[in-house]
DNA sequence: GACAACCTACCTACTAGTAGGTAATTTAGT
DNA sequence: ACTAAATTACCTACTAGTAGGTAGGTTGTC
């Protein structure tokens, strides 16, 4: 991994933790043993770093969504429960686009809009994996599939919070479970 | 309004557009007019403002269950999501509390405490409501009411962020209604 | 006179960002 | 193949501005 990787996932790290407006660049030069005027040399400011990172896990957001396109629909529905889990790391992480869906106001307007992106692609993505599961008698023909969608997403994301503040690493497997429970047919 | 509720007011403006760590004395001291340091008179520390804040927003909350009690299950839930829809103020505010739990690995220790009850005293509320519903036949008795508690407080609170990006003020009423849909029997 | 509620004037610590320099590597021209 | 120019990736040292917080003085009311 060289410098600049470096410090895009240091980055996360912070967002996640502290949020976009909490971390400095020293506390990046800090975890990887550079001077500060280094990361300037590779992001000239702070907000060419914030749209970096959420380019990054906009990219990989889209790279997953490839990965299982072929998949069944229910293979595809558990696959984005997981992706949760995963961000969880049992109650120690929080979803850093929720903490930027937060600080929204504060984020400098480049930023901003890709905070806009993401959540639009999540969104959208999720409504039509729903849209798939009712068409094909999978789900339950009463959803609606855009505002269960938000409600999935909602549901997960804030969850890895209040995970983290309760140290509770399992609640989000159940509910994801009840959430199905609603969903499937 | 005396200076001291002035401050906390002007707290709860700051905290929803900038967060805790986002505000400082000197903002809250250009909206009221007073200097820096006379706000260290009514709050020594920030520590002190942080927690006196919670206090008065669990405190609202506390009010508001109370003043409640007694009416219809029905008339308690359709309450509850009108909370959201106040605090919302038509996509242009999101829940405080919310943003706190972003927050929360950054708050001072007694700010986190605080924050730790009023989300406790939520969850149990609406788990308790839910409960009571399923017990007196209103609601679908396949519902896991804690769970399904945490479903209805996540999506909502998280809806006032995503609303105030996508300055969508009519959402919240959705997800709402498609959430009783869920509830109700 | 006592006290509450404010003030001025300061402190230390930290922020994003810049100026200017250096060593090592890469590229281009002969 | 040799060399000069350019680039990469870092450095030290600095700026202007803001943060939370404090000491001590002033003002107004009972």
């Amino acid at each position: 991994m060289d410098t600049r990787e470096q410090i895009v996932s240091t980055t996360e790290k912070l967002i996640i933790t502290k949020g976009y407006n909490g971390f400095s660049y020293q506390d990046i030069a800090d975890v990887i043993g550079i001077k500060k005027a280094s990361i300037h040399y590779h992001f000239k400011t702070k907000e060419d770093l914030g749209v970096a990172f959420v380019q990054m896990y906009h990219d990989r957001f889209n790279t997953w969504t490839a990965s299982v396109k072929d998949k069944p629909n229910l293979d595809r529905l558990n696959g984005f429960g997981k992706l949760f889990k995963i961000v969880s790391n049992n109650g120690k992480h929080i979803c850093p686009i929720g903490m930027l869906t937060s600080e929204y106001k504060t984020l400098p307007e480049k930023v901003q809009q890709k905070v806009h992106d993401i959540l639009a692609t999540m969104e959208d993505w999720t409504t039509e994996l729903i849209e798939d599961g009712i068409r094909t008698n999978i789900y339950k023909p009463s959803i609606d599939s855009r505002l269960m969608a938000k409600i999935l997403i909602n549901s997960l994301s804030y969850e890895t919070k209040t995970a983290r503040i309760f140290e509770n690493d399992n609640q989000l497997d159940q509910i994801f479970a009840e959430l199905k429970k609603l969903i499937v047919a």
